[in-house]
DNA sequence: TTGCTCCTCACGTCACGTGAGGTGGC
DNA sequence: TTGCTCCTCACGTCACGTGAGGTGGC
C-alpha cells in the first residue's frame, strides 16, 4: 500500500508513474487489488528519489537500476548534457540583463528587437569564429586590451575624439573590427548597435563608457573618410 | 503561401502552429483553401522569431503583440524566471562536478548515493538559514577564513594533527559546525561526508587538502573526548 | 451508512516534429 | 500523368498533476 508515498515523500501518482515505467518490479497485491510493497521498494525509490533530484530522466535511472549501465558513466553523462544547458542558459541570462538594463528609458519595441537580434547575430558569428579561426582568441583579446588602455589615458585627459592621436587608435580599432567581422558588413552593423544599445559590462578591459568615447573616435574617422573620398 | 517559411527562417508547421495559437491574425484565403501572406505577416513572424530566441513564452509573446502589455515588463518577468532558473542549473552542475570529479575511483552506488543526498540536505539548510538566521553569513565566512589561514599554517609545518595548538583550532572548528547545524546531527553527519568525499574546490579560503587535515584533527578531538567520557 | 484509501483510465502541460491521408496547381 | 506544395487532423515528447468514476476496508 502507499504508506511508501509518506514514508519516501513521493505522492502516490508518483509511484504509481514510475511502477508504469518500470522502474518497480511488479508488486504483489492483494485480494482486492491493493499493491503491497516491502523494504526493497523502499530502498529502489530512495534511489530513484536521490537520482531525480540531480535530473536524471527516468529512462536513464531504469537503465541504472537494471544494472545496465554504472552510476558513473550516467553521472558523466548528465553532467555534460547539464554543463551545455547551463552555458546556453547562462549567455541568456546574460544578453537579457543587458537589454533589461537599458532599457527603462528607451521603450521602442524595434528598437529593442533588432538591438537583440544583433546579440545573436554577434554570438552566432563568435561561434563560427571559434571553430574556423587560426588566430587564437586570446591574441585579439590582448590586442584588444592594450588598445582599450592606450584609448582610456586619451579619454581621462579629455582628449577630442576627433585629436589625430586618439584617431589613429581609432583606425587600429576599425581595422581590429574589421578583422573579426571578416567581411561580413551585418557584423560590422551590429557591433556598432550592441556598443551603444547594449554594452558588455567588462569585456577584454573594456567598459561601456570607454565604448561610448571610441564610438565617437570611429564617427569622427567614417566623417572624415567621407569628405576625402568627395 | 508558406514561400513565408523560406522567408523567415521557420517551418511551415511552426508558422501554423503560431497561427493555430493566436499569435497571427486571420490570413486570407486562395480559392483552393491555401493562406495569403502579406508584409505584415513576415513582420510579426520576424518579431515573434527573435523573442522566441529569448525564450519568451508564445503566450507571452501574444500579450506583447496585443499591446496588452510592454515589451520592457515582459522581458524583465522573463528575466526573472531565467535568473531563477540559471541558479538553479548551476548550482545542480556545480554538486555533479564535484560527485564526478572523484566518483572515478571510488564506484560504490550507494556511497555515490548518500553522498549525493547529504549535498542536498546541505543545500536545504543553507536555504533554511539564509532566510530565518540573524547572524549574516559573511561573518561566518570571515570566521571560517580565519580559522583556515591560521590552520594552514599547521598543516604546512607539518603538525600533527593530534598536537595541543591543532587541537583548539579543531575545537574551534567544531564549534562552528555545531553552531552551522543548530542541532541537527544529519547536518553534521552531511558535512562530515560531504568535506571527505565530494569538498569544494574553494570556499572560504579553504582547499580539500586542508579540509581532510582539518578530518583528521577533528577525529583526534573525537576519541579524546570519548577517552575522558571513559 | 459514512469517511478514507485504493484502483484504473485519461486529459493537460509547451512548442512544436512527424507522419497520415487527401487535394489543388504546374 | 507526374512531382510539388498545400491542407487538416492527430499522435508523441517528459514527468508527472489533477480530476473522474468506481470499489474495498473500517
Amino acid at each position: 500500500v502507499g504508506d511508501l508515498a509518506r514514508s519516501t515523500g513521493l505522492t502516490v501518482r508518483t509511484i504509481h508513474h514510475y511502477e508504469a515505467m518500470g522502474l518497480l518490479g511488479s508488486q504483489a497485491r492483494t485480494d482486492s487489488g491493493h499493491r503491497l510493497y516491502d523494504g526493497a521498494s523502499v530502498q529502489r525509490l530512495y534511489r530513484i528519489r536521490v537520482l531525480r533530484s540531480l535530473g536524471v530522466s527516468l529512462a536513464d535511472i531504469r537503465l541504472l537500476l537494471e544494472k545496465e549501465s554504472s552510476i558513473a558513466s550516467v553521472l558523466r553523462q548528465h553532467l555534460a548534457r547539464v554543463e551545455e544547458q547551463a552555458e546556453g542558459l547562462i549567455s541568456l541570462r546574460d544578453r537579457l540583463r543587458r537589454i533589461c538594463r537599458r532599457e527603462d528609458s528607451t521603450l521602442d519595441a524595434n528598437d529593442v528587437l533588432q538591438t537583440i537580434e544583433a546579440m545573436s547575430l554577434l554570438e552566432r558569428h563568435l561561434d563560427r569564429r571559434r571553430v574556423s579561426t587560426s588566430t587564437p582568441l586570446l591574441s585579439r583579446e590582448a590586442a584588444w586590451r592594450q588598445l582599450g588602455d592606450e584609448l582610456r589615458v586619451h579619454m581621462i585627459a579629455g582628449d577630442d575624439p576627433c585629436s589625430p592621436r586618439v584617431r589613429a587608435l581609432a583606425t587600429r580599432a576599425r581595422s581590429l573590427i574589421h578583422d573579426f567581422a571578416a567581411g561580413d558588413s551585418a557584423v560590422v552593423a551590429a557591433l556598432a548597435r550592441v556598443r551603444t544599445a547594449a554594452p558588455p559590462g567588462n569585456l577584454a578591459g573594456w567598459d561601456p563608457v570607454l565604448m561610448r568615447y571610441l564610438d565617437r573616435a570611429l564617427h569622427a574617422l567614417e566623417e572624415r573618410t567621407a569628405n576625402d573620398a568627395e
